[in-house]
Order: structure tokens, then sequence, then C-alpha cells
DNA sequence: ATTCAATCGATATTCTATTATCGATATACC
DNA sequence: GGTATATCGATAATAGAATATCGATTGAAT
């Protein structure tokens, strides 16, 4: 197992997970490359080759091993092992973040939230404390927080990377909606809704402009 | 202009965008290829390849005109028109959204917020309206509504998709963390988050397996 | 005016990811 | 038990994206 995964490979083994785990466990116990393929609009071809990387579980006639394969699949992510991350900024998003339950299963527990903003200061609704921004160094260092999720806006979101990383961060996710710079071995991910936002709206903008062109073709323009 | 795009190159406009944009007008008015590369994590390559594909604002010597340059992405993205859309699910992430003020700058409008729960409809703090689900498909017709937005648990975002696509949405984005299916011909774009955590911490295990790997390869592991 | 350096744009190459082909294997049916 | 069929896994082919190469162009320096 553990063969080369590509990034794009790695973000569709969350989507299986997700939907192996929302099976009936009382159904069929195994599950085919096509049907899932099938289910998730993704090619059997690909599914195979994806699940080939991580687990063994496929059986030639049967399909997968649907337990398996989940077990195979949280533990290629890691999810069994817990990551502790820490959060800046307690805004909107950071809250939203912060209320999330899906996290866990994705084997992510934010342990605190830090804001600037004495006043948003305090136990959120979630249940987790907010804590000041002086306090984050030490805190990841004592913790050895290896993730810092950014949702400050963009102006502070530079300072904030480097704070977290001052404090032994080694990874860091990124939701202001700017470029961060960090130091090699820094690993940045960035959450980028304005990047998506741009392949929708295009690929909205050029369909329809498909379709005009097509009925302008066809002769069906307005009529005058 | 208008070359072809790859849906990658896509999702970079954006971010040169961004950058361009928030660059001082009063300094250098060019700024090269290899210059933006180097702010921004990509190769000077790339840069180019990206900008000519949908812009001639570069000259030899000089650089691109950012002024033109910042037209011209905008132009592409079609971010001169702005897009209407409505947004589904007034949970934290659903208002989290509905304020978020950036939207605007990407063309992006979102009209009003939809919700099955009457004790969530009313005016949000955003200042748009929340009104229950019963509304959504007769508004989305009405206004000739293009985009929708699911922010929504799970479990209801089938059944949230199909009615926005009946309201004549044609284009969905998809924040609830499950797979939707779509009639042909309707766009849906995945906010998949566990998706990006799963990159970002198989990165950070890789490397720090790999840090031990090397360790032990130099004979620094734990000495007994 | 001529040369030089910077930088673009187009083409070619390499690298990566997806899709297709095909032999192997496990079950079910006869 | 033998044969047919579904389905896997590995390898090969194709497509797509990133990167390198190179000639062309522009402005600056001599």
């Amino acid at each position: 197992m553990s063969k080369p995964v590509s990034a794009q490979a790695l973000s569709r083994m969350p989507v299986y997970l997700h939907y192996l785990k929302a099976l009936p466990t009382d159904k069929e116990t195994n599950i085919s490359a096509k049907a899932l393929g099938l289910k998730l609009g993704f090619g059997e071809i690909q599914v195979r080759k994806d699940l080939a990387a991580v687990s063994d579980a496929g059986k030639p006639k049967l399909g997968y091993s649907v337990s398996e394969l989940i077990s195979d699949i949280e533990a290629f992510l890691g999810y069994d092992s817990v990551n502790d991350a820490v959060l800046v900024g307690a805004g909107k998003l950071g809250r939203a973040l912060l209320s999330y339950e899906g996290f866990k299963a994705n084997g992510l527990n934010i342990v605190a939230a830090f804001d600037s903003d004495e006043g948003k200061c305090g136990k959120d609704e979630s249940g987790k404390q907010i804590l000041p921004l002086e306090k984050l160094e030490n805190l990841c260092r004592r913790m050895k927080i290896k993730i810092g999720i950014i949702t400050v806006p963009a102006a502070q979101a530079q300072q904030v990377c480097e704070l977290l990383i001052s404090g032994g961060v080694e990874a860091v996710w990124n939701f202001a909606p700017t470029h961060l710079s960090v130091p090699q071995g820094v690993i940045l991910k960035n959450e980028n809704m304005a990047a998506s936002l741009a392949v929708l709206s295009k690929r909205l903008s050029d369909k329809n402009s498909a379709n005009k062109t097509a009925q302008v073709m066809q002769g069906k323009g307005d009529p005058k």
C-alpha cells in the first residue's frame, strides 16, 4: 500500500470515504468500482486506480469490501490520528468553522481560537475558547500545534501567518483572500473561494454564450 | 484574446487580479511576468502563458501594463457584469458568506437567502433578507437567478439542489460536504473542505514521516 | 545609429493525470 | 468439476498541464 498518489487523487479520497461511510451497513458489504464511480461521478477506471493506491480490499467479481476500504482510506489519510489545530480570526467565517462538527470526522481538532479583538474573547457558542492573539505563539509551542487556520481579513493574514510559524506551526490553511508567503518547509493550503467562483462563473458565461451562438447559427436570434 | 484556458489557469486569474489591484497606483505602472511570479509563487513562464490567454498588455522589455491587465482579466472573468445568486441555508456558514463583502468584487451579488427554519427568517445582520424555503423557486424564476449557493447540512443538500434547478438555476456552488447529482447542462462546483484538509494533513504527515526517516537514516533516532 | 539587455510570445519538450486495453482471478451456474 | 461472467490490477496509450527553449521586439546605453 501507499503507492504514490497525486494531489487530485488525494482530494478524491474524502469523497469516497464520505460516501462509503454513509452506506447502510446491513445491505451489501461489497461495492464495485463501477457502482462507486456512477454514484460519485467518477470514471470506473479512475476509481480502481485511486483505490488500488491505498487499499487491497478489491476482489475480482466481488468488488471492494466496504469496511476494509473505509479503514484503509482512513489510515491512508491519517484520520485515525487526530491533528490538533488552532484557528486565528473569530469573525463570522472563523466562528462558523469553529462550530463545524464535521472536522473531527476528518481527523481535525481545533483546540482554540484567537482574535486580536479582546471583545471577541471568551467562550464561543461552540464551547471553544477564543483567546487574545498574544497567547497564540506560546500555546502553539506548548501544545505542539502543527496546523494553523487563518480566517482573518486579508490585510492581517501575512502577519498572523508569521506568528503561527514562529509558534512552530508547520501547515497553514488559509481562508483569507490573499497570497501568503511562507518559508520553505512550511505547508500552505489556500482555500480560495474567489478561484472557485471564477471557475463557476466562467463556465456559466461560456455556456450561455455558447447557447446564444448556437441560436444565432440556427437563426433563432431575437425576431425584430 | 480568449484563447482556451485550463480550469487551473482559470483559478489563478483571481489571484493575479487580486494582487494587481492591491498594487499602489502611484508606483510603477508596469510589471513583468517574472516579478509577478515571484510574488505569487508561480513560475514566470506559467504567468506569461496564463496572461497571454486573456490579454495582450505585455510588451517586451516593459512587462505588462497593470491597468490594462486588470481590465482584461476582469473582462475575461466576466466581473464587469454582476451575477445574481441566491443562498440556501442560513446556518453559520451561510450567514458568514452572506456577510462577506468580497463577493461583489468578484462579480457576485447574493440577492437573498433561504432557510426552512422560519425562526431564522427575516432580515439578517448583513442587511439581506432570509426567506422561507417555499419562496425559493418562485423568486429564482422571477428574478432569473442563475447561481445557487448551498450551505445546508449534507442530508438536505440534494433536495435543495433540485429545488434550485427547478427554479431555473443553472450553476450550483455546493458547500455541503456531500456529492450532488445534477442533470446534464447544470454546472456544479463543490467547495470541498474535506478534500483540502486531506491534502494538507497528508502533506504534513508525509513531511513528518520523511523527517523521521531521514533522522533514522542519519542515526538521529531517540538515543536510548 | 548601433548594440545590448530585458522580456515577451510561440513552439517544443517533459511531466503528470486520465482513460483504455488486456490478462488474471474469484464466484456462480450448469 | 468445468465454463461463463463480473470485476480487479497492471500496463499501455492518450490527453492535458507545466516548463524549457528560442526567436522577436522594445527601450536604454554607448
